[in-house]
DNA sequence: GTGTTTGTTATCAA
DNA sequence: CTTGATAACAAACA
């Protein structure tokens, strides 16, 4: 379940690899997965470069860099949805005539070779640098998209990010105002705010002390600026702890996260409350599972 | 066989 | 019209 800080995480393992050699070849093993039509996914890719990599909430945005002769300017959009990965196996590199590679650590997590049953893309650039998109259960997908097609998705679907000036306590007191849903269901909505899942969310609230199933409207500005503290502490302490492996995340290395230990509520079912010791909840709102503490969280 | 898992969208209801 | 709540999707596992 990659959220802000994994889709982060990977963003920036990709852009120190694969951004500026060329790609020399696309492979889609499961049609569905681009959402253009196959020929025109695969021509806008091969024989381009990626010029840089940018992220919205959990989108990774990958600027290609047009051929001479094209004048429009396209992006790679990359969205992993629940069990998508991006696992980079980098080419054998010639270090002074020595052996090149050292253990594939992906092989730990991933489990083993690559294509599994469960890629979806390859794509290739010179040198040998092979990036694999795996995708279990087929949510993810790829899309090419221009200049005007990706200033559309931004602005209809995603709201400012945490750590980033357009978030503030002022702006989530504003959209909070005359919202009658649960806080839950409010901070899930990436209009609201880019970036956060089941597990932040869940992790914000405990954090900032607040029931998941509250009415948006009914939290006082002290509730309100706490949380906004909360989610930003939050978010960029997994980013520094490159994100939280529960189910299937993994790295473009295919290295789990290390927050997965840090976390206070998220999966941690029946288990003592870490601050009050009192057994946890764990109850469904949202449509989702969602954790908290009776106790701790008013 | 049943119930879970979640990001996003579609659909329906108020 | 707006807003909110919920189903649907996909596939695998306990």
């Amino acid at each position: 379940m990659p959220e802000l800080p994994e889709v982060e995480t990977i963003r920036r393992d990709l852009a120190a690899s694969i951004v500026g050699p060329e790609i020399t070849a696309v492979q889609l093993l499961f049609a569905k997965t681009a959402k253009n039509e196959a020929a025109f996914f695969v021509g806008a890719l091969k024989g381009h470069k990626i010029l840089e990599i940018s992220r919205t909430g959990k989108l990774l945005i990958l600027k290609i860099k047009s051929k001479a002769s094209e004048k429009m300017q396209n992006y790679l959009l990359v969205h992993l949805k629940m069990t998508g990965q991006l696992i980079l196996v980098k080419g054998a590199k010639k270090i002074g005539g020595g052996h090149s590679l050292g253990g594939n650590s992906f092989a730990d997590s991933v489990g083993g070779e690559l294509p599994n049953k469960y890629t979806r893309a390859i794509i290739e650039f010179k040198g040998g640098t092979k990036l694999f998109f795996n995708d279990l259960r087929k949510f993810g997908y790829l899309k090419i998209v221009n200049e005007e097609e990706l200033a559309r998705i931004l602005a209809a679907g995603y709201g400012p990010e945490p750590l980033t000036p357009g978030f503030s306590a002022t702006y989530l007191a504003q959209k909070i105002k005359n919202k009658k849903k649960n806080i839950k269901a409010f901070l899930l909505d990436q209009k609201i705010i880019a970036g956060l899942g089941n597990i932040y969310v869940d992790e914000s609230l405990f954090l900032a002390g607040i029931k998941p199933m509250r009415i948006a409207t009914s939290l006082k500005l002290t509730e309100i600026k706490k949380l906004y503290q909360e989610i930003n502490k939050v978010i960029k302490k997994a980013i520094a702890n490159r994100g939280t492996t529960f189910n299937n995340y993994v790295d473009s290395a295919g290295k789990k996260g290390n927050f997965s230990h840090l976390l206070k509520v998220y999966g941690r079912g029946k288990l003592p409350c870490l601050k009050c010791r009192r057994p946890l909840i764990k109850t469904k709102l949202a449509g989702r599972g969602t954790h908290y503490c009776d106790y701790c969280q008013k």
